[in-house]
DNA sequence: GTAATGTTTTACCAATCGGTCAAATTATCG
DNA sequence: CGATAATTTGACCGATTGGTAAAACATTAC
């Protein structure tokens, strides 16, 4: 007598760890290109090269699938703004969170587009994860920040959305890339594009936040 | 013998306007929220109260009604950037441009979801209108830019990259908004983030691209 | 080897999907 | 009013969806 779900054994085989590591693979290609809704377990399966009801054997249900893919990458995905360092210097700091965040908006778009999938359709799956370890995340950050602020290292500015601004400007060459292609055309079809971003950002950021008389007078 | 389809008829009724009014506005909360492929028509009819083969009586597809939302959706959407004038004060040009966006985001989140949605899964409905009419109107206002930049004006920086960072930045607002929310937690609950994420913004812009002494040199 | 367990396949299901059809109903016009 | 055209409805269709059942097959442990 067989025990019929794989997740009923405590001891995961190789060819567990082999075909989940498959699944979640094809599942990463599949969701972030379409959303959760948008994609069917079909196109999952056949991209991982199984049968549909042998991936049901993996994982029961599609959100099963989905919130496994969600808790492999959330880790990874914040990464960056857990290496901002209260002791560093400011300006390095945020110059190096800048090229960290868009290192990753070139060589991993499909998890920026996967979360972006998901925040934009009102995060059905993820809220917890966002009001929770993120929401904490980003608190203690910003109270690093502010004791920048406080000390006139940068200039005066609210850090959340300080933080915004910078996931949004390179998370935006990840989750917007065929438009940003569009719009450059083919003369910058190259992978120049994430130079010439960083290069414009350092500058904005650099200079947008150094600190100004005003800041150190208040 | 009745004509079967509302658009073989060349003189739009009154009921035909309405109708189509009301699903265009059903499809608008619909498509934004869930993605092309992820709505349903029935979940279109259901908002805009009327029955499935109602509404297929007035959009023969799916696509059609998508395409008709896009269509009309698109040139109010573009109407900031279009606006964006090289005659006046390119502080002031760049600044306005900043709060309308802005202003859009907290108004018409809706329109910005809908083309977030849709380019974040490859654009596959509007491809021509981005590297056509877009890539036209953004490469126009780049010159201009870039003549701001000649004249020393503003610093020396990429046009696209600042046009991309502004766009990032502002419709982060609308189409993050519940990460934002998330993030900022119960104490900005209310409307004030708008306020002070267009303080921050134009700060960060308007120092980041004041000129500096290496480029008027250079 | 063989028995128990783990894996894969085939066939299938109910629900939902986009869309059609013809008949019933309503509005418009002379 | 009556006729004609416009609108709405309910019943339906084939394809696709997420998911299941059970048997066939493969692997592992002894």
């Amino acid at each position: 007598m067989t025990i019929p779900r794989a997740a009923k054994t405590l001891r995961r085989t190789r060819i567990q760890e082999e075909k989940e590591e498959r699944i979640l693979e094809a599942a990463l290609d599949v969701f972030s290109a379409a959303g959760f809704r948008g994609s069917t377990i079909d196109q999952i399966a056949e991209a991982a090269g199984m049968s549909k009801p042998n991936l049901l054997y993996y994982f029961r249900t599609k959100e099963a699938i989905h919130r496994a893919l969600i808790d492999r990458v959330l880790f990874t995905w914040l990464e960056p703004l857990r290496a901002f360092d209260a002791e560093g210097n400011p300006e390095a700091e945020i110059r190096s969170y800048i090229r960290r965040k868009l290192e990753m908006a070139r060589d991993f778009p499909r998890e920026s587009r996967l979360f972006a999938n998901e925040i934009l359709q009102g995060a059905p799956h993820i809220e917890d994860e966002l009001k929770g370890p993120l929401k904490e995340l980003v608190d203690e950050k910003a109270e690093v920040i502010r004791a920048w602020v406080r000390t006139g290292k940068i200039a005066k500015c609210d850090p959340y959305h300080l933080i915004f601004s910078i996931w949004a400007t390179t998370q935006h060459y990840a989750d917007f890339d065929v438009q940003v292609r569009a719009v450059l055309g083919q003369n910058h079809a190259g992978e120049g594009r994430f130079e010439d971003a960083a290069r414009f950002l350092e500058q904005l950021f650099m200079n947008g936040l150094r600190p100004r008389q005003a800041d150190t007078a208040a």
